[in-house]
RNA sequence: GCCGCAGUGGUGAAAUUGGUAGACACGCUAGACUUAGGAUCUAGUGCUUUACGGCGUGGGGGUUCAAGUCCCUCCUGCGGCACCA
């Protein structure tokens, strides 16, 4: 008697592939559901027990719509390009297509051994031409596109230069890199190298000289979310700010719809938050200082228009074009050397010393419009040139940042709010929103933000600025110095970008002798021999970032074989949009940005039915690693002392592979074997309960190879099966929270299928009651299935799994293995697991029925005939307040609440579920 | 600094609307069957107390007949943003 797991997986595997039992339709009068996996990098590591988490969940969710009578799409793909691949490539000169190639496969394998009912007719590979064609033609869309902020949408750039051939700049208002102003003449006598550099200015994809956070050590700029404290995500590689001609995507145009939407978006209330805090919206006015003695006003930004009264000098970021017009003679040389200074601090250096005050007066001053005294104008590097206007006015006295500086350089601190801790601005800047104003005529008495809107008002009134609002959110830099990636469909003729028509894409990645840059410094596309379009025109040497593959690609699986469009209208509106989309929530700033904007400007184009591309996301934590540890005598480097011990000698700490470790017990022998160098090894060993051991220390930490910590999910698969490692991690915790791995439990979750396969096997032989299953069975049955299936509508798959194990166990007590029961039991969760329903429907002759059990067919055949005349519902709870004599048992309080006319009145005729009697009489009657 | 989330046995964790806290599982203890047990089964297992009982959801306070759950406050941990004006 024996559960044999590897025989049944194989089985189920085998027949699903053959008869392509998940292959999903486009028409079907079934209403439709898209569950969707972010889809995996394909890394050389392969798949560790991490991945699945998220898969699992998504497949038991596409699994149970089906069941509920859903036409599900649940497809699954790679994203393929990317940095590692390409690293590989210089090192071993491998085609890194070739690496991606093997490591799909490995993937693939990996994944189905997990038994996840993918559609694999549908696989998309964001490297693959059929699909990259794709990707460059929604670039060209942009670079043919600008976007108009009166209509709020992305439009044909063609519009834009028939206004401009009729009425110059005047009466646009778009999305723009700088405001221009030129008349129709003057446009017209612009020549072509011009006019492209007007359009620049407009288009949504553009090409600009930005500032860009440069990696040497990788070659490449990085976007914002590429870089995490002035190192790069990937490879942790200093990063540095550097001017370089890019292209760009005017993400920035969609800030405020990227905002506005998210409030219909069923996304967790963190990832929601940190997508706010990404886009950073910032209400405020601009307003202008006059320059004392020049025809010149600074702009300036600034959120608490309030506080204006209590300015007492301007600060310019170093980069600022106000700079040079603003430094006076003498003070020349002081500004340069200043400048100078700045620009050796790197990025990195700046976020490092961020107390560091630093700044330069610049000699020249300007005028408070409202106080008419003037103010000082100083240069100084808290101030950023990307944000804002580069330039502010400084309010010593509610601002800690301008505090700092008006500290260090002796500038006044002038009080314009009277809040509760603000007597001591002189030491430390009163920042907080309350408090009322003073010293700040038509202003006084009034709450600050009473005091916002009314000098906003007055601002726009006498003209001297606007109400207007800033996003931290910038435009994404699109291009990657590296080979592996899309490439531009753009060519240059007379200096001049184009792109190619859709009828000459892909452009596809030529052949390189090396994937690294050229001696002159050029991308690696610089080494493709005749790298230029069927005109002889020079292509772009530069690819696209990783975001580009998987902006757009849960459009594709709607249509994945089209190649005359990215998706086509029928099957778009029949799909519409993603209705689940599980992943990790590291690509809040990333991917999940980048793919609504792009979502959002196919929408605008009439390419995409719906606005939003995920309606609802489940972003599962992370399994971390646990790593164990030996310990090794500095003394002797041979010498291994276990954990108990290490305070006796001074040892070094070293990381050992988990796999030759049990419960931190170490496997002497495999160690020996583990490494050359430890063939010799000898250990002081522990005695624990009259056993000597070598015990390791352990800690949590990330999955990694390094690590030695990195646990394969088909070694799981292949000791127990796919089921347990499925039901395993689902049970391990809440999906959404992080845990670490540890197999701990993974025991008891077999020895429950082993017992479950068991109910319904006498021996070998597959068993089963064709009994009517009893009241109290349908009770425990019905009771499960109504508990599933919340559970797993609300994504509470721990609980779920819990539930099956309870009812399972209820029954197994009942000796019950009715066929009555099976079958739903069965499906409830029915990971991998055919393995008892198969022979139940050999024997009940539904062997065609390969998505073995449909759940509105089993409500049909088994919940509806026998009916739930067992109430399974636990609402419709009352609650009684009734005065009743102390001393009362349990037993004769029941008995009271009972005869007690008004609780009868309520229970008549409805059966007690339940009954919870507490101290001081109350009740709580639970109906059916 | 700002924002978000969390804190429950030895462990992973349950607990619809406030209603018997700790389901389920691991681990542990005892017993059974066993040559053996790292197999299987049975019973027990929050802390404390010989017992009756008392105490228990990070600390303190509050609302309520009733608080893990609601309110105030503090502490700790995790995540995000960060010289963004």
């Amino acid at each position: 008697m024996a559960y044999e797991f590897n025989r049944i997986d194989e089985k189920w595997r085998k027949n699903w592939a053959d008869k392509k039992t998940f292959k999903t339709e486009d028409n079907s009068t079934k209403p439709k559901y898209y569950v969707l996996d972010m889809f995996p990098y394909p890394s050389g590591a392969g798949l560790h027990v991490g991945h699945p988490l998220g898969y699992i969940a998504s497949d038991i969710y596409a699994r149970y719509k089906r069941n509920c009578g859903f036409n599900v799409l649940h497809p699954m793909g790679y994203d393929a390009f990317g940095l590692p691949a390409e690293q590989y490539a210089i090192q071993t000169g491998t085609h890194p297509a070739v690496t991606t190639e093997q490591n799909i496969i490995r993937y693939k394998e990996q994944l189905d051994k997990v038994g996840l009912s993918f559609d694999w007719s549908r696989q998309v590979t964001t490297s693959e031409p059929s699909y990259y064609k794709w990707t460059q033609w929604a670039f060209t869309k942009m670079f043919e596109s600008y976007y108009d902020k009166e209509e709020n949408k992305a439009l044909p750039i063609s519009k834009l230069i028939s206004h401009f051939d009729k009425k110059g700049s005047a009466e646009i208002k778009t999305a723009c890199s700088e405001e221009l102003s030129f008349t129709k003449d003057e446009w017209k006598s612009f020549d072509l190298k011009k006019r492209d550099q007007v359009l620049q200015n407009y288009r949504m994809a553009y090409l600009d000289d930005v500032p860009v956070n440069w990696c040497a050590a990788l070659g490449t700029v990085l976007a914002n979310d590429e870089v995490k404290d002035g190192l790069s995500v990937r490879g942790a590689h200093p990063v540095i700010q550097k001017t370089m001609k890019q292209w760009c995507l005017r993400v920035s145009a969609y800030a405020q719809r990227l905002l506005d939407n998210m409030d219909q978006l069923d996304w967790s209330e963190s990832m929601k938050e940190v997508q706010r805090n990404w886009i950073g919206r910032s209400k405020g006015a601009q307003l202008e200082f006059p320059v004392k003695g020049q025809d010149l006003g600074l702009e300036v930004f600034t959120t608490r228009a309030d506080t204006i009264f209590g300015v007492s000098f301007m600060v310019l970021a170093p980069e600022s074009d106000y700079v040079s017009a603003v430094t006076t003679d003498e003070q020349r040389s002081a500004v340069e050397n200043y400048l100078e200074e700045c620009k050796k601090r790197s990025q990195r250096d700046r976020m490092m010393e961020v107390k560091r005050v630093s700044g330069v007066f610049t000699g020249s001053y300007c005028t408070n419009p409202f106080t008419k005294k003037e103010i000082p104008i100083w240069i100084g590097d808290y101030v950023l040139g990307g944000y804002g206007t580069g330039a502010i006015m400084a309010v010593p006295a509610h601002d800690s940042r301008d505090h700092a500086f008006a500290k260090k350089f002796d500038l006044p601190i002038i009080p314009v709010i009277d809040g509760e801790a603000s007597e001591n601005v002189q030491e430390e800047s009163y920042d907080a929103k309350s408090g009322k104003l003073i010293n700040s005529d038509f202003l006084n008495g009034l709450k600050v933000k009473e005091a916002i809107s009314k000098m906003i008002h007055r601002i726009e009134e006498s003209k001297m600025g606007i109400g207007t609002i800033n996003y931290r959110l910038r435009d994404a830099i699109f291009s990657r110095q590296r080979y592996w990636g899309e490439p531009f469909p753009v060519y240059y003729k007379d200096g001049m970008p184009h792109v190619e028509s859709l009828e000459n894409l892909p452009v596809e990645l030529p052949d390189v002798d090396a994937y690294l840059p050229t001696e002159e410094g050029a991308p690696p596309l610089g080494r493709a021999k005749k790298w230029e379009n069927k005109e002889g025109h020079p292509y772009e040497l530069s690819t696209m970032p990783g975001f580009a593959g998987s902006s757009a690609y849960y459009l594709r699986y709607m249509d994945p074989h089209n190649d005359k469009a990215l998706v086509s209208k029928e099957a778009n509106q029949y799909w519409k949009s993603v209705d689940l989309y599980v992943g990790g929530n590291e690509h809040a700033t990333g991917h999940l940005i980048y793919a609504r904007f792009w979502n959002k400007f196919l929408y605008d184009l009439g390419h995409a039915v719906e606005d939003e591309p995920f309606k609802k996301m489940i972003n599962q934590g992370m399994i971390q690693g646990r790593s164990n540890f030996v310990y090794r005598l500095k003394s002797d480097k041979n010498k291994f002392v276990s954990l108990g011990l290490i305070d006796q000698h001074e040892v070094q700490k070293l990381h050992v592979d988990v796999n030759i470790v049990d419960n931190d017990t170490l496997d002497l022998k495999a160690f020996k074997s583990w490494r050359p160098e430890f063939k010799d090894a000898e250990f002081i060993l522990e005695e624990n309960d009259g056993v000597s051991e070598y015990k390791c220390g352990w800690a949590v930490e990330k999955m990694s190879k390094s690590m030695f910590n990195v646990v394969n999910p088909d070694t799981i698969v292949e000791k127990y099966g796919a089921d347990t490692l499925r039901l395993y991690e689902m049970f391990l915790g809440p999906l959404e929270q992080s845990k670490p791995w540890n197999t701990n439990g993974i025991e008891g979750v077999y020895r429950f299928l082993v017992k479950y396969w068991a109910q319904f096997h006498d021996g070998e032989k597959f068993s089963i009651s064709e009994e009517e299953p009893t009241a109290e069975e349908f009770k425990i049955l019905h009771t499960c299935i109504k508990k599933i299936s919340s559970d797993i509508e609300s994504f509470s798959f721990n609980t779920s799994v819990s539930a099956f194990m309870i009812a399972c166990n209820e029954l197994s007590k009942l000796k019950c293995n009715k066929r009555g029961i099976l079958g739903p039991l069965t499906v409830l969760l029915s990971p991998f697991a055919p393995h008892t329903s198969e022979e139940l429907w050999e024997l009940l002759g539904h062997t065609t029925s390969i998505n073995y059990a449909a759940w509105p067919n089993l409500e049909e055949k088994y919940l509806v005939e026998s009916s739930f005349k067992y109430p399974v519902s636990f609402n419709g709870k009352m609650r009684f307040l009734l005065e009743l004599p102390i001393d009362l048992s349990k037993e004769e309080i029941e008995e009271n609440v009972l005869k007690n006319e008004e609780t009868q009145k309520w229970i008549e005729g409805k059966t007690i579920r339940k009954m919870i009697v507490v101290p001081k009489k109350i009740v709580n009657i639970v109906i059916g």
